[in-house]
RNA sequence: GGGUAGGUUGAGCAGGUGGUGAGCUCCGCUGACUGUAGAUCAGCCGUCUUUCGACUGUGGGGGUUCGAUUCCCUCCCUGCCCA
């Protein structure tokens, strides 16, 4: 699922979503109730109406803003009160709010109120906000408003292996329609991502509903994550690095700002079959993004999600004929800076 | 021809009225980004050096001075005004 935030994933018309393969998007609790607010887009028909996408359309909670906005919010037991990035105003989360507004908005699929935070904290603060969010993901379950809406629950409970197994059979034990797993891809190491995957998978067994990895990821994590039974993706990284001049290809990752690519007539990824790489070389989009053309950032997003989506495809027929391992090893091998430890201050 | 204001590191500017000018914004170079306060942010951006640091640099030339970006002479270049 591509991010569209704002009622758009940045840059891409639905038109740009469905030639490049998407299947289904998410939108966002928080923003979209700030502004154009909920009630707005539910009197102009709901949100698939309003951003004309007719596809699966899954909405997050605003649990992330609980994390991402830690300077402007407070955290209670009974929800979050949050001071608008927009113009500091005042607004209250709880779990049932946050309910309300996906029933408003009409996705396809609702996330309950979550409360991730840092891994990296004392384990009695990670098992707080594990035990909140289970408290929360039974209002959530209470206050479901409309049938034809599914309802994810969500496990916690940072890297702690223990914690993470608590977690993973609270909610799984939950009439929720899939199970998302959140609080990771926040600063943990690869590492402790995958084994706390292990956990999860474990403790999960062969519960048949949809498994959602929340937030990831980049093109390694897809492999990492499938590998332990998650079913559904949603990252930024496609659209946001795409904006600032970075496009994913099968030999890895290219910074089209770089000198290096102002000559270069190659399309970006000979083997793409998107708009970009079908009419436009390396050089071109070089000199866009130099030039700040808006184009820039629609043919560098066309390609990335469709590339991104692509190697999805490639990844589920992997499974079917064996390959996976290989075509693991391909993408690690492409992207290998990616996990290449980064230079400290230090060194 | 006369007058006047200027000439600072790729560009545009600060600053500097005898003793420390490498500061800003662009441009440029590179990196980062994981449930999007992000068409954003960070580092670098005279030369040498990985760093520390060293050196050079205020249009050219000359003069005064222990010492000149600063004062004097002269030349060159640019804008504007007058003829």
């Amino acid at each position: 699922m591509p991010v569209g935030t704002q009622a758009t994933v940045k840059a891409l018309t639905p038109g740009d979503l469905r030639a490049a393969g998407v299947q289904m998007i998410l939108g966002n609790t928080y923003h979209l109730s700030l502004r154009p607010t909920a009630e707005r887009i539910a009197r102009l028909g709901g949100l698939h109406r309003f951003m004309a996408w007719d596809g699966p359309i899954l909405t997050d909670s605003g649990g992330f803003q609980v994390f991402s906005l830690a300077d402007r919010r407070s955290v209670d037991d009974d929800g979050v009160t949050f001071r608008s990035h927009l113009d500091g105003s005042t607004h209250r989360l709880t779990p049932e709010r946050a309910m309300e507004i996906q029933a408003l908005l009409g996705s396809d699929v609702a996330m309950v109120l979550d409360q991730l935070v840092d891994p990296s904290l004392p384990r009695p603060e990670v098992a707080e906000a594990m035990a909140r969010t289970h408290r929360w993901a039974e209002r959530s379950l209470a206050a479901r408003g409309r049938p034809d809406q599914a309802v994810f629950g969500i496990i916690q409970g940072g890297v702690d292996p223990e914690l993470r197994r608590e977690s993973a059979a609270f909610i799984g034990a939950l009439p929720f329609d899939g199970i998302a797993v959140g609080g990771l891809s926040v600063g943990e190491s690869k590492a402790e991502m995958a084994r706390t995957l292990d956990v999860v998978a474990d403790a999960l067994g062969a519960d048949p509903r949809p498994r959602y990895l929340m937030g990831v990821g980049s093109p390694v994590d897809f492999f990492t994550a499938v590998e332990r039974g998650i079913d559904l993706f949603d990252c930024v990284l496609p659209t946001r690095v795409a904006r600032t001049g970075q496009v994913w290809t099968d030999a890895g990752r290219l910074n089209l700002r770089n000198a290096a690519f102002l000559d270069d007539p190659s399309p970006i990824d000979p083997a793409c079959r998107c708009e970009a790489c079908a009419n436009h070389s390396r050089a071109y989009l070089a000199h866009l993004f130099r030039a700040r053309e808006l184009l820039a950032y629609r043919l560098a997003s066309v390609h990335n999600v469709t590339w991104t989506l692509e190697l999805l495809r490639r990844l589920r027929a992997s499974l079917a004929d064996g390959s996976f391992s290989v075509l693991h090893a391909g993408v690690e091998r492409a992207f290998a800076r990616e996990s290449a430890p980064a230079p400290g201050p230090d060194a």
